[in-house]
DNA sequence: GCCAACGTTGGC
DNA sequence: GCCAACGTTGGC
């Protein structure tokens, strides 16, 4: 499986991401997108790294994982924005994942240009919004790696 | 800033 | 368990 990773680059950026080498995935505080990371996401596998809510949204580089799901220790933080007081040590709610930075593609894939291609129709990122983590097929993977050459 | 889509909360 | 109210995401 490969996967699709959204983030604010005003928060966090691809190139946040190139600069610091690798980073902890972590502040994902919906059911469906933890378990996807809990569960499913495996060592090596690829993940685009998407920005969203900014001025040109779209694909802007891919990661790899090397650390699978351990509890995101922001959940026991009373200081930290994700902080989430029904979480225990023996009871962790919510997970991350460790990626490292992979390639930052010459130009943001456009999210209105993955739209126009009917081989990515089926894709969740255009099917369902508001998924954070989200699965990506192998053909897909395959027809945006295309593009960002 | 608007607003559609969808997730979460909480009363019953 | 239902569902109304509310909050968040995220494109435009």
């Amino acid at each position: 499986m490969h996967w699709l990773f959204k983030t604010e680059p005003g928060e966090f950026s691809i190139d946040d991401l190139e600069a610091d080498g690798t980073a902890r995935w972590d502040g994902i505080r919906n059911y469906q997108a933890r378990n996807f990371l809990r569960d499913q996401v495996a060592l090596g596998e690829g993940v685009f790294i998407y920005h969203s809510s900014c001025a040109r949204p779209g694909i802007a580089g891919q990661a790899e994982v090397i650390k699978t799901a351990y509890p995101d220790p922001a959940q026991f933080d009373a200081t930290s924005p994700y902080f989430d007081p029904k979480a225990s040590g023996d009871d962790p709610r919510w997970f991350c994942v460790d990626i490292r930075w992979r390639a930052t593609f010459a130009e943001v894939l456009p999210l209105a240009r993955l739209k126009q291609l009917p081989a990515l129709a089926d894709m969740v990122l255009l099917k369902q919004g508001r998924l954070s983590v989200q699965p990506v097929t192998a053909e897909q993977w395959q027809v945006i790696e295309g593009l960002a050459e």
